[in-house]
DNA sequence: CAGCTGACAGATTTCAATATCTGTCATTCC
DNA sequence: GGAATGACAGATATTGAAATCTGTCAGCTG
């Protein structure tokens, strides 16, 4: 719809797509309608792109880096590793939760779009691991928690968190109560990860 | 296909319901198939179930109540707090991994039933915190654990383990390292619901 | 000549007609 | 008379023909 004479790049692709994405869902975007949108034709849209699951995933892989961006601030912030952890979590949480309950209709979108694309989304976990990792070292470096091997102790916590992040679990998250639950549970990760007193 | 002269029971119905759907899946299996297997009419099944939907509750929530039934007996067996927490929740998810693992078409059978069935599902998982809030609290009533609400805890406990046993997770059950992660998880929540040393 | 186009083959999706199913109930059967 | 039947209306699912989409590529265009 809007024929701008700008040289056609990878990433206005990735925003029409995304455009599209948003208007029609996932099962009616197609190629043609990203063309049509970029007033071009469907053919240059494949110079770009090899084919539709490599622009899909594309899309994908960006909306998850959106969310690990915005987390890795929290990683090395001012207070202790406690605190940070607890805003660690409580961040990733209140993320998906508002991705979730802003634009249900979009979220269920990539929601789609994750679940054809277990690559990217395996990518994402290992950044968010990772970021979690660094925090957890930095605490047991400083004697304020006990974990001899900081990464498994990181994927134990994603892993026991996944109620609170994982979009499988998305429609509890309006659930009365939620919060309390989320609390509990990282209060008695936080304990288990405490160092013996 | 088999039309015995017994009289019609419920439960009988809720048998030839269990066998339509192994044999034809979620989608397919109809009441017109059920009664058909029975040998009476269509009819005659709506005698016992108002609609097909509270028939569906009906074999869900028997399917569900075989889980949790297995598991009792570990409540309250002989062992210490700890190891009969850590036994039952291996237990739980040794049942979940089988029942997806043994038969996968038969699983995706009955995870699609328990996906249209909410209800059930809660009072499943209300009966499985239940047991899991009596192992709790016994550790901590003998001051193993420290749990001033068992209930609370046993709820974090459930929901912290979910990777290992709710169905959304099942395809990953598989994967190399699962055993360690799940030992990595029930550790940290261990240590977390331990009495102070 | 680098980038774009649009026609094309095969795969996939849509849509409307057709068939089947759900749930009811007047009637039949023991 | 209590249980079972089967015909029925409206809802849902299946099917196959027509439309659309994906991915390619020979040729156009600036």
């Amino acid at each position: 719809m809007a024929p701008t004479s700008e040289t056609l790049t990878a990433e206005r692709i990735l925003e029409a797509t995304e455009e599209v994405l948003r208007r029609h869902g996932p099962a009616k975007a197609t190629v043609v309608d990203v063309a049509r949108a970029l007033g071009v034709s469907h053919g240059s849209v494949y110079r770009h792109f090899r084919t539709k699951a490599v622009l899909r995933e594309a899309v994908t892989k960006r909306w998850l880096d959106r969310t690990s961006e915005r987390l890795a601030g929290i990683v090395s912030d001012g207070s202790g590793p406690e605190e940070r952890l607890r805003a660690w979590l409580a961040a990733l949480f209140a993320a998906k939760r508002h991705k979730a309950g802003d634009d249900p209709e979009l979220f269920a979108t990539y929601t789609v779009l994750t679940d054809e694309n277990g690559t990217a989304v395996g990518e994402h976990i290992a950044d968010l691991t990772s970021q979690l990792t660094r925090i957890i070292a930095a605490g047991a470096g400083s004697g304020i928690f006990t974990a001899p091997d900081p990464a498994a102790a990181a994927r134990a916590v994603f892993h026991a968190t996944g109620r609170f992040h994982d979009p499988c679990y998305a429609r509890e998250w309006t659930a009365p109560g939620i919060d309390e639950e989320f609390t509990a549970v990282v209060d008695l990760l936080i304990r288990g990860l405490g160092a013996p007193r």
